[in-house]
Order: structure tokens, then sequence, then C-alpha cells
DNA sequence: AGGAAACTTTCATTGAGTGTAAGTGTTTAT
DNA sequence: ATAAACACTTACACTCAATGAAAGTTTCCT
């Protein structure tokens, strides 16, 4: 059963949605404080959200922004402003769906039944710069094409992407792969980190590891614009 | 450059699409002949076809099914009927997005970015009942996860995608793994065929592989509809 | 019943992915 | 400038999943 969760100020609104999901075979949830919306939605992490963009204290544009930054769930905008630019920026920022209440009731379904086919199968998979990553199979998403990575490149690959731009230690690297931090076998992190950096230019990835002397390693665009 | 197709029989509106996506850096065509449209497509393999629905010998709707059956190419619906009931059907076949005509400019712009985003690294994907299956990895998506079949499996259940629910002959599927017809082994087709039929019943896959006894082996689905 | 086609199981081979080992470079502090 | 610590590279041997060979069993049809 797909688990969706709105995210709606007005309680009216809100109650009316979730009857009309729960009727059509869905879980649904909403969140009920409007502070750390992301946080929250992550760690809920439905197979879809359903976003009003008037909210108290946060943006709804931010909210959609942070979504598609840290995750694959989509994103289904239903809101009163029937602006075309604040449609348009939705979009831009990747939302999958812009519905303008008041919405007739099977065409909210459908959309909502459409974007979840869509999406079949897609959930699991991480973000980077210009590539997508299956967590699952290690299946890399590249310039219109896809290469399975060694499990080893996965997993360090894996790490990376979920710290973002931070730091990585050694330490959670060694976890990643062995599972432990004991014993760590400082020469084969050496020598799986090599072949994962070779394996990322032969792809022509805009982000390269780079280490940090007697720290870890970290993710970093090419030249120019960080976010 | 991203290539879109547009199925659009009327003339100036063609032409004003054309015109329009070309100037945001598409590269355009336009469907000519409105006979054996689907066989157009999918000869010509666009990044995203933009269909409208009124069109002279076919039903668009129709073309729209036999794309979304046959290919995972994005469809972008746009018409002047603005029948709530076609939208739902529409989408129910699996288009990507449906727009009514007359449509603002940057509207359309935004929803055909959107949509070419959405469609990023997912080009090459087969898809069956109930599962996606990437041709180059053979990565095989199904009930919200993901596994990386056997090449020999792969390129098997491959085979049997691109025929539809037609018969497939044992010198298909040989070409298909060995690149040849000569010096068939029976035997290890025979054995690959199993190994395939235990991970597809095992994934509790829709689709179940038959024996057409004397002539080859075909797709059925459990029990009941046939399309 | 009997022959042909379809299927199953077991086992040896193979090759990509991995860790080991023994190097070579690079940075930093004195 | 030099040494020590850290970072990187290369070559090789081992391992395990995927494959095909072989031999046997079941199912179908006349």
């Amino acid at each position: 059963m797909k688990y969706i969760v709105i995210v709606e100020d007005e309680v009216f609104m809100r109650e009316e949605l979730k009857d009309m999901l729960s009727k059509a075979g869905y879980k649904v949830d909403a969140v009920e404080s409007f502070e750390n919306v992301t946080e929250q939605l992550l760690s809920l992490s439905p197979d879809l959200i359903l976003l009003d963009l008037n909210l108290p204290c946060v943006s709804g544009f931010q909210i959609c922004r942070e979504i598609k930054q840290k995750s694959a769930i989509p994103v289904l905008v239903l809101t009163s402003r029937d602006q075309l630019r604040d449609e348009l920026h939705a979009l831009d920022l990747g939302a999958d769906e812009y519905l303008t209440k008041p919405c007739r009731k099977e065409r909210l379904l459908a959309r909502v039944a459409n974007v979840l086919k869509r999406y079949e199968g897609r959930t699991n998979l991480l973000e980077g710069a210009d590539f997508l990553l299956d967590r699952q199979t290690y299946t890399l998403y590249i310039h219109n094409q896809s290469v399975i990575l060694p499990k080893n490149q996965g997993k360090l690959l894996e790490v990376f992407l979920i710290q973002g731009q931070d730091i990585v230690t050694k330490d959670d690297l060694c976890l990643a792969i062995w599972g432990t931090t004991e014993f760590i076998d400082e020469n084969a992190l050496q020598v799986n980190l090599t072949r994962l950096k070779k394996t990322m230019s032969s792809l022509k990835m805009r982000q390269k590891i780079v280490s940090v002397r007697g720290v870890g390693y970290k993710l970093t665009m090419e030249e120019n614009s960080y976010e």
C-alpha cells in the first residue's frame, strides 16, 4: 500500500484530503507541526508528498527544493496560488506535478496515481550532481547510460552522497564497506577509493573525491559552484 | 541536445510548436503521415513525444497506449479536448503530462523541461506488466526493489519484452545470448531459461514464461486479463 | 507404449571483484 | 633540506557467482 504524506496547514482541507486518499486505498499521514518539515518528511519517507505552498513558518518552495536535493521522493504541489510564475518556479525546483485548488477529486486521484506509477521502482535512488545511484544494486545512471558499480565502490559512493558536501572519515568508509571499524585495513580502503575515483573520472562525473589530509575525504564539484 | 517529436495534424499549430521548441534549444521533428504513427515514433526514438489526441486515421489514445507498451519514451498530451474524462483516460494510459490548448508558451516549455528532467537516466528501460528492466545493466525494478539479473537471464527477458505477447523462437533466444544461431546448444539455452523462470517466480512477477511445444516460448499473465 | 521435446540437477570452469604486499609520491614540521 | 607521516599506485593471487557440459528425469502427443 502506497504511503502519502500531506503538508497543508488549513485543517478542513487537510482532513478532506486525508479522507479522500484513504478511501482511494492509500495510507495517509499529515504533517502537524510546521517546523522542520523537511526533516519530518525525510524520516517518514513516504512514496509521495502532497505539498501546499502557503505555509506558516516555511516556504513550500523551500521544502520542495530540500526534498528534491536530499531524496527522490515525488512531490505533488497542490495550492490555491494559480500564478503562472509559481507554477514555473515549482516545476523548476523539480516538483512532479502542480495542481491548483479547487481541484476535482477525480483529477487529483488520477494525478496522484500517475505520479506514483511513474516512480514505480524508483525509490532508493540517491541523487548526485549529474547522476543517480541505486542504493540496492549500485546501478549508476549518468549521461543517459547505466553502469553497475562493484559493491565496494557503490558503498563508498553511497556514503559520500548521504553526507552531502561534508567530510567523510575513514572510519565511516570502513564501516560502510566492512561493517566494522576494528582492524581497519587502511590499505584495502585506499585501493577501493582509488578504484572508485578511476570509475568516476572515466564516467566524467562532475563530482570528484578529494582527500582532506589527516581527516578523511569529501566530494567536490569541478572548480566553481558550491551550492 | 534533447530530441522531441510532435504528433499534430493541424499545420499552423505544428509549425508554431516546432518553432517554439527549436528556439528553446530542442531538436524537433513532426510526424508528417498519420499512418503507422507508432512505428514512426519508435524508429525515431525521441526523448519526448508531444501528442495531440484528435488525429486523422488513428486515435491519439491508441498511440499513447502503444508507445507506453513498447517503450519508456515520455508522452506529453497536448490537446484541445478539455474533457476531464479524456484527461483521466490519457493519464491512465500512462501519459506523463496532459495540457490543454491554448496553452501559455512558458507553461508548455516548463512542463516539457520538467518531464525531460524526470526522465533523466531513464532511457533504456523496458516495461513489463509489473516491473521495469534496464537494457544496459539488466537491473530489474519490481515491488519497490531492484535486483541485478545475470547477463544471460537479462538478455532472455529483454527479448520477451520486446516481442510483447508474441511467441519467441529458440533461434531468437540463442541469437540474443550468443549472437548466432549456428551451433545452437539447446541444452545451455534450456538451462538459462530455467534459471530465468526461477528468478521470475521467486520475484513474484505477474508474467510467466510458458513453452509452446515445437515452436518456442512466450510471456503470459497469471490467469485473466490479456490486454 | 514409446519417442520427442521439455525440464532438472550436479559439477567443473571462468572471470570480475577483492585484499595483500610492496612499492612510489606528496605534504608538513622542524 | 630532511624525515616522518600520510596518500596513492600497481601487480598479483584468491574467491565466489555465473556459465555451460553432462547425464538423468518428466511431460506431452500420437
